[in-house]
DNA sequence: TTTTGCCGATTGTTCAACAATCCAGCGATT
DNA sequence: AATCGCTGGATTGTTGAACAATCGGCAAAA
């Protein structure tokens, strides 16, 4: 917890001044390229919600850890208030669970809880897969296959890693639907949640890659039958993988 | 909006007698059983945001409508910091959107939202069906099943509405998962939010009856694949229908 | 040992204030 | 007459402080 004040302090929220209320302008004025884009600058509440969002994801704060208003409200140096309104986004995505009176935790996820989570997707990315998608969504899905290739060439387990997500987010993407997508980016920040240990078993990933490429020929060959089952084996092999690791 | 008020005082919320302190503490006393057995008191932001979702269902604040955060505060009896949480919700489930600075406002959808939400149901009650379910779970599908029939005897709009949607969580619930369940019920709200005019269509559902009869049947006799495949065409079916009256 | 009752810490909620932002109206300019 | 820029009013975003309600632990009592 010591490295939060630091990690905020220099991108986005104010450290220990007084009222932080000049901050757009001068995030603006250092860089304004940027303040011209993205014209829409995330409210206080959004920032400390990502944050939080990324020490969750880092596996700072493991499960069940308590997460304290008043701590973290002076850590990020902001209102108690905005804090609140943070966890209740983070609440909504089932990163943190809520005890009335007694504050809020970081969701710790059972063996239903994995077992749930791969049901939901089993739904998605089966659905997605049978639509089949455009020329280009395909292409995507490849360029995810090709990506791991080359992270498994080069030894990088981190790339692996999210080469892996990139395929499993591009299967979604064929189904072209933005609630599919949403659904799934919150399937996997909660899986991140429970596995980030997990990620660094070596050999872990590995196996998948042929899979990977094999749904992909599927789907590139237009025989979306063959390439739902395929994926519908990878995810029930996927599951008992991390079921195992995790009871253990 | 002028029920607002009454409404919520005869139930949870305060009216207008200053600091709303006790009324915990009042209810409790009135109703003790009551307090004691459902021991987890929801808090005041949820009964915000319950009693403004169900006035997003019935259909009070149309679409498009703007949510001024004090003037609800005021009609609620509540702080506009606790409107605000409740807001924060609502928004997390899409029934509201914000637009930064300007407000908030009741979701309204287009014609690619419908489309998107009834992606996410073929996904969803589809793969929920693929799974089979057990037996008492397949009998609460042919009970919604014989729920539409007699509302159709008696004639009953409303209840054949209530006994589709029975009929539906019931094939959700075929898969015995709670997040399959939660994201169900929240598109299920989005469409409340988008057709509620459109369900005072009488022959509407008439021809959804036969349909479910059909699926619950093969879903009975064991026959998955069929089930789905009935059910995939229903869900078609529905989205052609709304599509049209949406579009006209 | 079990129960009771109290204490400290934290949450739930409210209120009041203020800066930032947006919108509508209005006048000035072309 | 149409457009531009400005200004004022209203609303949101965020803060800080207050206080009751509630929970968990701990010590005293039975």
């Amino acid at each position: 917890m010591a490295r939060t004040e630091a990690a905020i302090e220099g991108t986005y929220l104010r450290g220990e001044n007084g009222r932080g209320d000049k901050i757009a302008g001068q995030v603006g004025a250092r860089n304004s390229a940027a303040a011209r884009l993205r014209l829409a600058v995330p409210s206080v509440a959004e920032r400390v919600a990502d944050e939080l969002r990324l020490q969750l994801a880092e596996g700072q704060l493991p499960p069940g850890a308590r997460l304290t208003e008043s701590t973290i409200a002076e850590e990020l140096g902001v209102s108690r208030n905005t804090v609140r309104e943070a966890f209740a986004e983070l609440t909504s995505e089932r990163l943190v669970v809520r005890h009335p009176n007694r504050g809020v935790f970081v969701a710790s996820l059972g063996a239903e809880d994995i077992h749930d989570v791969y049901t939901v997707r089993r739904a998605i990315e089966v659905s997605a897969i049978r639509g089949g998608g455009t020329p280009e969504a395909v292409a995507a899905v490849r360029s995810a296959v090709e990506e791991g290739k080359r992270a498994a060439a080069a030894d990088d387990e981190e790339g692996l890693g999210n080469a892996n997500q990139h395929f499993h987010g591009a299967i979604v993407a064929l189904a072209d639907s933005p609630r599919l997508q949403a659904i799934m980016s919150q399937i996997l920040a909660e899986m991140r949640l429970a596995f980030h240990k997990a990620s660094s078993d070596a050999p872990f990933y590995g196996g998948y890659l042929i899979a990977n490429e094999e749904i992909c020929v599927a789907l590139e060959s237009g025989d979306l039958d063959r390439a739902a089952k395929l994926l519908l084996a990878y995810l029930d092999r996927s599951e008992e993988d991390q079921a195992a690791i995790h009871g253990a």
